[in-house]
DNA sequence: AAGTGGTCTAGACCACGCC
DNA sequence: GCGTGGTCTAGACCACTTT
């Protein structure tokens, strides 16, 4: 008789600390949380179904969908659309002043970093890209799009721009790895200086498609631009990651 | 006959770009996305109420409030409990690169600063403390826990430890302006190093209350270190903003 | 085909801000 | 005391993923 019980919640559920009130969200949302704390799901795991919480509690779907969604917002689940809902694993540390690429960084922290070509090709500079290179609109500048994972999960979506005067012939080279790399070894391109801006936006519907996310959900918009001594642009980095996935930290002496 | 119609949306409101379908609730979230980007709703505005936005579209209360819960996310509105929804201003530009203090760069920024002190006092050092100053649990360290607004709405609250053998009698200073101010003139502190770190977090009970928002929303937590010369921690700063109150950019030199 | 999340409706009552 | 958002219920149907 220990036969699945496909309806019902996992036997563990009411190992809980209880003295919560499992009606109200925030009372359902710190029953997950606890679970989650105490180890019973695991980084990674997959949460009972929405329907599945529901049983015993006598709460609506739209009270756990409540307690979900604020879950969610603090990161500590993540949702693949129509699939379920998983544990968070931990974010990633980004220091901007640092500069290692991506695939160093995730290696670094002892995660498995993987980039995924999705597009590379000659674009016509458009008003903003002009200003940003200084080049003349409609001068032609690479366009590479890329999605990166962190042991398998997608994390972010990117779009860089290069200017082929500085990097002739860039496409024909691999783009999977490091850009970083691929500038330094072949066009003894080293990057001096760089400009980062980090934001919270919505992802729009491109980057949710490219990282399975529902369309509007919030993620961080990480903007980079790259010089080199001579203070050329090297490289025009727009990155849209899972508001999750990421964790700033910098250390700093002050100049003075 | 231009009385107020209390419970109708303003005469404007259709004025919309249209072609959105206002029984969805990405529809919804488009139009007032559109009314804000148009100049209907200015900065720091106030919404129409949810009911009022209902009328007319057949949606359902829950509709319009994903709607809004999406732009909220996306720092487009924020609320104040059973008040309303408002009108997000910018955020502000944070450089952690920049070791000035809060009162400075807001200021620089055209905005108003304003801090207020909720309490300061001396306390024993808990186990974390401990590690971060190098000091015995129990030993004295001095709490500030203070509240911080730009253009007077309140956009973090923050907690900082400073070791009383630095400062002796810190708590006697006026501790509602720049702290930095008040290290270096009396006590002749430099800051040399920051360690800072950034994550987005859920605002508890405590922090909800004192920026008057809703206990489990999403904010960004800022974690500061400061040391002087002698590498000593000079200050540490525990740091709750509202998610939509900053963005961060920095502009450095790659050393090497 | 079955199960999942995604969305929506149409009510209801409550706690609190504001006047 | 009125209007606001905050929460909740109990359905329903859809679009997609998964098996």
């Amino acid at each position: 008789m220990t036969a699945k019980k496909p309806l019902d919640r996992p036997d563990w559920w009411m190992d809980l600390p209880d003295a919560v009130d499992s009606r109200h969200y925030l009372g359902v949302r710190d029953s997950i949380a606890a679970h989650i704390h105490n180890g019973n799901l695991a980084e990674g795991a997959c949460l009972p179904s929405e329907r599945q919480l529901q049983t015993g509690t006598g709460a609506a779907r739209g009270t756990i969908r409540a307690a979900l969604f604020q879950l969610e917002a603090e990161g500590l689940i993540y949702r693949k659309e129509r699939s379920g809902w998983y544990v968070s694993p931990p974010p990633i540390v980004y220091d901007p002043t640092r500069w290692e690429g991506f695939m160093s960084y995730v290696a670094a922290q002892g995660r498995t970093p993987k980039t995924e070509l999705l597009d590379a090709r000659t674009i016509a500079a458009t008003a903003e890209l002009a200003v940003v290179f200084g080049v003349d609109m409609g001068a032609p500048l690479y366009e590479i799009r890329r999605r990166r994972y962190i042991d398998d999960r997608a994390v972010l979506v990117e779009t860089i721009h290069v200017d082929p005067r500085l990097t002739p012939s860039l496409l024909e080279h691999d783009l999977s790895q490091s850009l970083t790399q691929v500038l330094r070894s072949h066009y003894s391109i080293a990057v001096v200086r760089n400009r980062i801006e980090m934001a919270p936006c919505a992802l729009t519907q491109d980057e949710a498609v490219a990282l399975r996310l529902k369309s509007g959900l919030p993620g961080l918009l990480v903007k980079r631009i790259s010089y080199d001594a001579q203070g050329r642009v090297v490289e025009y980095d727009l990155e849209y990651w899972r508001h999750d996935a990421l964790k700033i930290s910098v250390d700093i002496r002050v100049g003075n």
